[in-house]
DNA sequence: ACTCTTTCCGAAAGCGGTTTCGGAAAAGAA
DNA sequence: TTCTTTTCCGAAACCGCTTTCGGAAAGAGT
């Protein structure tokens, strides 16, 4: 029956319990505050504690106490595609965030031949997380359907179309880009395309509402051939723009709904010739270090992403622990909006007075 | 002593058992593929335990065996910085390589006050982690220094001068310098100058003794003011550009230790009205995507990053399985050295014909 | 001096698995 | 049929920590 000897060299609580001359348990309760042990023993316990470099099991600690103090994280599959460099950034808040609350950060991928769900399943299942912080989420996400019945505290960072009943925290997408769209408008711009990405993405939908909604709003017609879906990376940002060129009433200003689908956009045009900020002017979305070493200077709505990690890190520890307490799922479920911000640069300008067109005259 | 009700709802080894009339013990050896159950018992467990979704909970998994299949990665911490996308992309790699073979992932932040050592420290007394990955390696770095002597398995992505009594997996950096020298002095340029980095980072240095090297193997004189240290973002790849611009001698090509400040130089030189890859050739290294949308294309040196985390995933693994059979530390240790790849594009070409300098002549 | 409280700590029962050991039942040999 | 092997499974001891419960020792009250 006994195991082999294998006698660990760690410090275990056994070990420090003899050192001291107490019981385990009562180390146990001198190490974990509790009220029914003398002050003097407990900084007794304490001291030969970080003297001897004891740190209790979190193995241990987790079978006994019946709590995971993991968030998992699963990365989005990556078909071939870079990994997003704002995940790069919520991750790094979250981990940061979650380690005052002395939580652990589970990362895990999606195999080949997997799904996301699937891999969260197993991850919950296998008890190696009590909550999950997802990103990316598409309009309508399985993933969010599996955690509403899971009944393990999570928190999205995006939303759904149906988010009422969990916890989110997103970006007002729509507004930034009326915003961005007023901003165009407010130099003159009547004529404005968009190069939006993936329909299903939420953020991407959302994005799309707002050009066309402040389009509508401005009176800006939205000419065929304006608006372009699917646009994910820089060659289809090269295609769509070569498009645009071609349109007989060609834009004076193209929104685009990330900065890598706006690098993309100003690469194409510059190198067909056309002179980024005076004959058409762009604008994207993220504010990543990049657009600011570009030429120009990429206009864009920035999110603080390292800052939306951690906010949705704290979140999910709060409700992971109102759960706990109330020994019943959180009943009340944050749900946040923040504001993007415009950051202005060389990108975006008052358009080109127009060479020899019906004109039908213009602001300013 | 019996705790609180909480009748939890998963699926435990003790409701499988009694579910299929079973020991716990032999439902336990059974799923693990002992030779003394019975095959038709096994086909009759492994059904069971899969239509009732039971998953072993990992926890108690690890307190029994006593071993931690997770490995811990720890963010270098950002004084401000964006995270490096390099390191994205390693984790990417990392988690999938993971994954396969079970393993856990486990990022952790460095918290402000604290240093990395330290939250590896606690990671491993309190058994959280039972392997390390450590990136972005100083030439002489603490954090090796403590792995060394914890006795627990790693391996190094990079390495620091002294890497013989352990695990790493490198970018030859030396030798891609060489290469990228070899082709700029084969398109024809003598007068380079050096963007480098921080040179207590290892790959900086490394890099920074390709270029002297092949300099002197070339007979291209570094001269003075050619070689700048310590530019690690846009701003002071800009201030470098402009001190090169000022120089007497001025420089025909300027190579640069990653991609970030390689478009941080032509960006400073394009706003110089420097025409890039004409006048003057830029390379860098990292082959990051946005070296393919800048304009004109940045020539780098690629190497491949999810790679590099999915090869040092499999490694720490092995590492590790040798560990726990011979029961003792491993004895060999995999030092690889990996190759990156010239890619070229517009950045980088034949120098200019001279103007009016005493010119000395220039190879074809 | 003798109860009645308080304080403080030890004992012990888990948490959910794993693994060694022994032995009953089934199969093979005589 | 009886004795010996194999096959196969149950019993039980942990892994390292938490937490409830009971009770001895110490202090307080009269």
């Amino acid at each position: 029956m006994p195991r082999a000897p294998q006698r660990s060299e760690t410090m275990s609580i056994a070990r420090l319990a003899k050192h001291l001359g107490l019981s385990e348990g009562t180390v146990s309760r001198a190490l974990n505050n509790y009220p029914d042990i003398a002050d003097k023993t407990i900084a007794r316990v304490r001291k030969a504690a970080d003297e001897l470099g004891y740190r209790p099991s979190t193995t241990a600690r987790r079978l006994a106490r019946g709590v995971v103090e993991t968030v998992g994280f699963v990365l989005p599959a990556r078909h071939g595609h870079q990994i997003d460099p704002f995940l790069a950034e919520i991750l790094d808040g979250l981990a940061t965030e979650l380690a005052l609350s002395d939580w652990d950060l589970l990362v895990a991928a999606v195999p080949e031949g997997h799904d996301e769900v699937e891999v969260m399943d197993r991850l919950i299942r296998s008890g190696k997380v009590g909550g999950f912080v997802i990103a990316r989420t598409r309009r309508h996400d399985p993933r969010i359907d599996y955690l509403r019945k899971s009944h393990i505290p999570f928190v999205v960072q995006g939303r759904t179309e149906d988010c009422d009943d969990y916890a989110w925290l997103d970006i007002d997408n729509e507004k930034a880009f009326i915003d961005a769209m007023d901003h165009l408008v407010g130099l003159g711009h009547r004529k404005i395309a968009y190069l939006g990405g993936d329909p299903d993405l939420n953020y991407a939908w959302q994005r799309r509402s707002g050009y066309l909604s402040a389009a509508k709003t401005h009176g800006c017609d939205v000419l065929d051939g304006y608006l372009h879906d699917g646009i994910t990376d820089e060659m289809a940002a090269r295609h769509a723009v070569a498009d645009l060129l071609k349109h007989p009433d060609r834009p004076t200003a193209i929104l685009c709904v990330t900065d890598a689908v706006a690098i993309g956009a100003i690469h194409a045009l510059a190198h067909a010739g056309i002179t980024v900020g005076e004959e058409i002017s762009v604008i994207g979305f993220d504010g990543l270090p990049m657009g600011e070493a570009i030429h120009p200077g990429l206009t864009t709505m920035s999110q603080a992403s390292y800052q939306v990690g951690r906010a949705v890190g704290q979140i999910v520890v709060a409700q992971a622990n109102e759960t706990k307490e109330a020994n019943a799922p959180a009943s009340e479920f944050p749900q946040i909006l923040w504001e993007a911000t415009l950051t202005i640069r060389g990108s975006a300008n008052p358009p080109a007075p127009k060479p020899v067109t019906n004109a039908k005259g213009g602001i300013s």
